[in-house]
DNA sequence: AATCGCGCCTGACGGC
DNA sequence: TGCCGTCAGGCGCGAT
């Protein structure tokens, strides 16, 4: 499922392609995706130009000569670079052909994702305006997660998974990154102290710069604009590894219900502690 | 104000 | 073989 490394790779494999292209015709083959595909967008996009290919954290930016096209992958949404127009796959819901000849499809078989449209200053649009900030950028501090956590009793994963702390982070870079700071995930987020978060905010930086190294996680249909999957799959220590035994004690992989979400984790290396300490 | 759980979707899979 | 229930889950939204 693309989470921040996905979307980050399919944005630099596609952003050679596509900047300084004209986007010639969108042909939406399905609208109803999470929202519906504005009717007029078609006529929009039409003969406008994309300047740049941007990431705000799952959300892929095409900005245009008018205005930008926001794209969200959901759960199991793809973007790809086609040579032809010939082989269309079911839930190829839109294609974009751009000129000098380049075609992209959009695909999404659960159809989680969006295709969105906005003329004004996309940071302004109601999707993106209450972002947490990036995990990746340079002036993400601990220090950030620790004062939004003050008043928090919610379990740290679920925390750590709300968009509007920080951006990008799904289930499984939530589980993974718990896992190599040691920390549980039900974890009340107020009950870490600083020192904690720090070890938490660069556990999670390094599971994402690695899944970005790898070109992110293919654990079914993931793949990268050229259709190539993503190699962290091998590199995961607790996600979908229920019953088997944790690589760093032997103890076996546990799992609990979060917000609807399997969680992933080893009891005896994330030790619940319902202490500040 | 914070938190919970629903609903949108399809495909894979297990049981009968 | 087919049918049905369950699970997978990002995330806005309404309810609590």
């Amino acid at each position: 499922m693309p989470e921040l490394p996905e979307v980050e790779t399919i944005r630099r494999t596609l952003e050679p392609f596509v900047v300084q292209r004209t986007i010639q015709k969108m042909v939406v083959i399905q609208p109803k995706l999470r929202w519906k595909i504005p009717e007029n967008l078609a006529e929009l996009l039409k003969h406008q130009s994309i300047i740049a290919l941007q990431r705000r954290g799952k959300y892929l930016l095409f900005r245009c000569t008018q205005g930008t096209l926001l794209m969200h992958f959901g759960m199991s949404g793809s973007l790809r670079m086609v040579g032809d127009d010939t082989e269309r796959l079911k839930h190829d819901h839109v294609i974009f052909y751009l000129e000098p000849k380049l075609i992209l499809r959009y695909h999404d078989p659960r159809r989680f994702g969006a295709i969105l449209w906005t003329e004004d200053d996309p940071e302004q649009h109601p999707l993106l305006k209450n972002l947490g900030p990036e995990p990746l950028a340079p002036d993400f501090h601990a220090s950030y997660l620790y004062q939004r956590a003050q008043h928090a009793r919610t379990p740290i994963k679920s925390f750590l998974m709300n968009a509007h702390i920080v951006t990008g982070i799904g289930n499984i870079y939530a589980c993974e990154a718990l896992f190599h700071a040691h920390v549980h995930p039900m974890t009340p987020a107020r009950n870490l102290s600083l020192d904690q978060w720090t070890t938490v905010k660069n556990a999670l930086l390094r599971v994402l710069h690695q899944a970005l190294d790898d070109g992110g996680t293919t654990l079914k249909d993931y793949v990268n604009a050229q259709g190539e999957p993503g190699y962290f799959a091998t590199k995961l220590w607790v996600y979908g590894r229920a019953h088997q035994v944790c690589r760093t004690c032997s103890a076996p992989i546990e799992t609990l219900k979060l917000n609807q979400r399997t969680t992933f984790y080893c009891g005896h290396c994330q030790p619940l502690r319902l202490t500040t300490s």
